[in-house]
Parts: C-alpha cells; structure tokens; sequence
DNA sequence: CATGAATGAGAATTCATTCAT
DNA sequence: CATGAATGAATTCTCATTCAT
C-alpha cells in the first residue's frame, strides 16, 4: 500500500517521496514553466496530489525547492571556476553553464526574471550566486579582459538575457543561444572603450510586495 | 483608421468606450501581461465585460489589436529612420525605439518571445518589423559599422533580449536597460571581428502547434 | 438613415421592418431550431437588434408571431380540403401538408411538442388546428376509412410523431418521412400489402460534423 | 462493471458521490433535457460543481455515460427477448420497454433523435440497439406478422417517434404512448377491430406553468 | 422610430488547497 | 503517512434585454 515491498518503513518512503517529486517536479517545470499544475506534477511523481503538499506547503515552496538545487548548482560550478586558470575561460565557462540552465528550464528564466514574488531563500541564492559572478568578473577584469564597468550582477542579468534573445529560436535551433553569448562576450570583453551610459547595478533588487498587479 | 480590428462604429459613446477599452488594455496587458483577466480590464475601462466581447471577439484578438498598434508603431519609426543621414545612429535609434517598448509592456514581451499559436496578424507584423530592422542592418553593414553577420531578425531578437537583462533592476531604475543596450551595440557594432560561432536565423520561426507543451 | 428613398414614411419603414423581420426570423427559426438567437434574426433580417424588441416584446412573442403563421396556414389547408369529394384523400393530404411543415421547420417541432410555456392564441391555434383535424377525421370515419376511435387529436400529435421518427435520416433523404407518413396509415402489422412509398433505412445516419447549423 | 466510464474509485464515499452524481444526473437529464446546467445537477446531487468534473472529464462524457447506461439496458431486453417463444410479443414487449425508457427521459429523446456529433460509444450502442431490433423484427417478419420491408432502425426510429406523438399528453395522462404505440402496431386506417388501450384525448393539455424545470 | 452599445447573469471548465479515509 | 476526493473561486465567453444616441 505504501509503496515499499517490505513492512512500509514510513520514514524511507517519505525520503524516497520527497525525491520522486523533486525530479518529477523539475521536469515539468523545466519543460511547462510555473504554470504547471500541482496534479501534473503529482502524477509525473507517480504519487498524490497530497503528497506533494506534505512535503511542501505550497506549490511556490516546491518551485523555490526546485530553483533553489539549480542556483546553488550553479553557485558551486562558479565556485569551482574561480580557481581555474585561465580568468577570461573561466568567466565564458561560467556563462556557459549558466545560459545552458536557463535554456533548459522554461521556470527557472520566469522566476529568475521575475524577482518579485520570490522566497527568501532564492534571493539569498541570487545574491550568492551574484557574489560568485563577481568574483569570476573580477579576476577577468583584473586581468584587461573584461570592461571596467562590468559586474558579478551585470553578469548574472546576461545570462537570462541571452536565453530571452534566443528563445524564438530555440525549438528549431537549441544551441542558437551560442550566437547570441558570443556576441554579448565580445561587447563585455572588449568593447569599445566607452564607458557605458548608465552606471552598473550594485545587486538585483528583490522587491517583496505586489507580486503580480492587476490579477 | 488607426490600426484598430473591426468596422468602426460612428457613434461617439461607442467611439468613446473603445479608446478607453484599448487604453485600459494596454495598461493592463503592460503591466500584468497576457494573464491579466478580461474582468480586470472592464473594470479598469469602467465598462461591463460584456463590452469587452462586443469590442473584440476575444481576448486573443484584444491582445492583438493592442500588441499590433505597437508593432506597426515601431515599424514606422523604422522605416522613417531608412532614410536617416547615419546609418549607425539611425540603428541605434531604433533598438533604443525597441527596447523603450518592450521596457514598458510586459504582455509586448511574453507575444514577442512565444511567437507560436500566434495571430496571422501579429506574426506579419513581427515579419515586417524584422524587414526593417534587416533594412537598417544592412545599411549600418555596408558602412562597416555593424559586423557583417549581423541580421534585422538578430535586431529584432536583441530588443527583447535587452529588456530581459535588466528586467529585474527597471523597478528601481528604469533606465538601466540602457547600459545593456550599449553593451551589446558594442557586440554587434564592432566586436572583435572573429565569426559569431552559430549561423544568423533567417527569420523567427513562428510554430503554430502546441505553444505551451505539458499543459 | 432610415433606409427609405424618400422623406422617411416612418410608418411604411415599420410595416416594411416588420415583414423583413417576420421573414427572416421564420427562415432563422426553421434552420436552427428556438434557440437561435435575436442577434442572428436581427442580421438576417438586415435589421438591428433594438428592432426586434420594438415590434416584438419578447423572442417569445416573435416565436409565437412565427408559429401562428404556420399554424394559420395549416389551419386554412385543412379547412380548405373539408369540403374536398374523397374524405380519406383529403386527410391524407392535410397529414402530409402537416408533416411537410413540421419537416421545414425545426423550431415548429419544439413549440407544438412542448405545450407548456406557450402563448395563449399559439394553443388557441393549436385548438382550432386539432378542431379541422377533427372535422376531416369525422367525414373518414363515417365513410369507415379510418378507425372509430381516432380523433382529431391524434392526427396532429401524429404529424410530430412523423417528424421525430424521420427527423435522424432528413438530412440525407429529406423525403423519408413519407415512409413513416404511409407507415402509420397503412398499419405496421397487416397493413394492405402495398410497398411503403420509401426504402427502409438501413441504419441510423450518424452523421459527425455540424450538428446544429446557426448556433 | 456497472457501464460507467472511468476507472471507477474503490472509496466507498467516492463510490457513494459518483452514484448520486449519477442518480441526480440521470434524473436531471431525463426532467430537463441535455441544456440541464452542471451546477443544477451539482446541486441535485449535494456535491460542488468541481465534483462533477472530477467523475466526468465534461458534461458530454456525463451525459453519454447516462445514455450509454440506459441504451445498454435496452439492449440487454431486446437479446433477452430474442429467444422468447412468441417474436410477436417479444417484439411489442421490446417496443414497450423502448417507449418507456424514451417517456421517461426528456435528454434521451434529444440524444437519439440528433445523432450527429456523438460519442463513439453512445454511436455503437445505438448500433448495437439497431441490431438486436433487426433480429426481433426478422423474427416477427418471418411468421408473417410484421410487414416484409420493416426493419430494425425502423423499429427503433418509431420508439421515438411515439414518445414524440404523445409528449403533450404525457403530463395529464403519463400512459397515453400506449395508445400510439398499439396505434402504429395495429395501423391507423385497417386495424384489428380492438379498441385502443387508452381512450382518445379530447384536446391537447396546454399547461401554463413550470415552462422548463432546472433551467 | 431605428440603432446597436452596454449590461450582467449564467454556462462550462480549471486548479490550488484542504481533509476524510 | 499517503491518498485522491471535494471544494469553490476564477476564467472566458454568450445572449436576451434595456436604453442612450
């Protein structure tokens, strides 16, 4: 009934549970965005629609669990590059991986984009993540490769920016994204040496009320 | 006349509740977006729902009325700017053009960038308006200020691109979309000459099944 | 404005409405049964809504404007062949001239079917339509051409009974109620031995597309 | 098992509201027509309208499920009278269950009556129901008692066609088919000499109130 | 008088969330 | 603990009827 073969250890079921859900979650948010329904979710787990919210207390806390694994991914792959040898590859490496989620995960650009609304946590994941990209656009900029003006926070922005530009493109083209990271590059890099026309923002700014006016 | 669907009627209350119906459309839709309900729309025209129907034959046709004034808006700006003096100048002016709309109209964004299951309409539009931009590019391209693989529809895809960036900061600071305006005209004006790494789409792929998988 | 030539006869423009409404709404009725509503009546009738209401106070009141028409008519041909030399020929006739109408128009099978929510001169109507049935099935009777116990009555429930047990094959052959006519004058079980004057149907024409044309 | 759609729930208080959903349904149908609202029949049946599409995926599938129910029923009568030792009386005892099941359901009139744009199984019960007709009328044809060109889709065409003929007696007199029925078995003009089952009505019963229940 | 604009009740359907089993 | 049944608010859209123009 419970769904082990042996005498229902409750306590590993809800483990297990709690880990069909989050991978059945993230796939449908990845592939239908927040709008997905809770009993779609529940039925990709293969379990029930009570389930998912014993596990958590609303469908914004199962997103922000969901949001909250990729962001910190992401976190440590920066983490792990900022050592890296080469400051200028270390930097298109992070990028990188970071339109890739963007590209894959239909959710992951709507919250991300969306910073209203958003759970304590997953801003405090933005902004570490923010720290990181700052850290990697500091070494590169250190090093000539990177605009002066250019921030940690300007990075992260880019990255959903270039999802964005590709996104028409991308059911007929999925690496289209590449043309448009590439360009973006070449103006972070190099530039022309002007100094852009409006100073670079201090961090996102996570404003709590007033998720969704008008609805 | 002046862009609008259907006949026309005369009569001056009529005339009357329709401006304010699109006026009220178009604050509601740049606001909220395509979520935004038909009840909230009367309300804010101050008129019944009812009306909202006898106006446009559904929300999808209102969406299309109001998100085709503004393509064809930007169209004519960039047609006026074909014959400017600088072709570089009259590029920029342009994107600025885009990006100004896009900045201010989140549903202008969600139609733009989920082109599929679209209105025969608004998709010619968006042909047009891609049209022009290439006529722009190509102009800036013959003078040598654009790099040569640059395409109108890369433009076109870029405005939408630049919003998104600075999505998260135009709250606090709605003019920050203008630094990553310049940042990637930097990109796209002179880069560093090497060959963008994906091949320039022809055009946006409008798909006409199944926009919104797993729903 | 008024759609006269000349000095707007405001009064010949009402009569003129009026048959155009009449003739219009008849034909609507007939196709797509009561439910069809006053705003297609109104465009067939090249009329608009708000003219409806002025000659008619209700659809209600329209519906039954239509119906005592039919009935009248229906009434005047029974009447007519009461005085026609062969009795059993002459109701046979008013039996078809009856079923022929009742298979033209689909809201005259809902109203006469359903007595109740009626207006009082359509059952005055009925009435004097069951008081000539009545007339034509005393002079069959007295020459023993129909059974002793059959009424006037029954020969105009019988009229809609025809219709309905047509009514799933009309639209491929709109004459098979002429089976069903002769079926139950003839007599199911002895009967006189004559072929029926149609083909049996071979099995419900279940047809899929476009139930209800005008809705 | 029963003949219903869906999986069927094992909860006893699941089970307990389908079979009300059900009862209410059927019951709403049969007074009200298939233009019953779902709220009306959500409340008959004491459960929230979401209830309804919880068992039924939309209010065609609930209706064919109730329909299917009933066909079904008659279906089993008419083969269990395929074998009764007088296919006269076995094909009148079918026609009088058929009638029966038509009079008392206002929905399954206008279900078989308009047979377009149905349910795949409601079409093959039909079928099904055509065919054990067929086999009760060949019997029947070959001793003799039942004309030589009448088939089974007339037969079944006919149940319809009764109901049809007495509805605006049914109120005041709910036996009065029976006289029809006998009518059109014996025939109209020849006959066997017996009375009638049921006296002749005077006049048609034109009741004013209650237009249309449950609307 | 004629018009057709406005209205608002009502219909089917969806979905996050609660709670009895 | 897990389930999925029940709920009801919200959404889009239709239409008879009223009334300002």
């Amino acid at each position: 009934m419970t769904g082990t073969t042996s005498v229902g250890s409750s306590r590993s079921d809800a483990v297990r549970n709690r880990r069909l859900l989050l991978d059945a979650a993230a796939e449908a948010f990845a592939e239908c965005g927040v709008e997905v329904s809770i009993g779609e979710i529940a039925q990709r787990a293969g379990v029930g629609k009570g389930t998912v919210f014993r596990h958590f207390s609303s469908k914004e806390e199962l997103l922000a669990a969901i949001m909250l694994g990729m962001l910190n991914e992401l976190v440590d792959t920066g983490t792990a590059l900022l050592t890296a040898d080469d400051p200028g590859l270390a930097l298109r490496e992070f990028m990188t991986a970071g339109v890739e989620i963007f590209v894959r995960d239909r959710a992951f650009c709507e919250v991300i984009g969306r910073p209203s609304l958003q759970h304590a946590q997953v801003r405090d994941a933005i902004d570490r993540l923010c720290d990181v990209a700052e850290g990697l656009t500091a070494r590169a900029r250190r090093q000539g490769i990177v605009r002066p003006d250019i921030t940690g926070t300007d990075v992260v922005l880019i990255l959903g920016g270039i999802q964005h530009t590709a996104a028409p493109l991308l059911i007929a083209e999925p690496q289209a994204w590449r043309r448009y990271l590439e360009l973006i590059l070449d103006g972070v890099t190099t530039g022309t040496g002007r100094r852009l026309p409006y100073p670079p923002p201090s961090r996102l700014p996570l404003i709590d009320p007033d998720p969704d006016p008008g609805r």
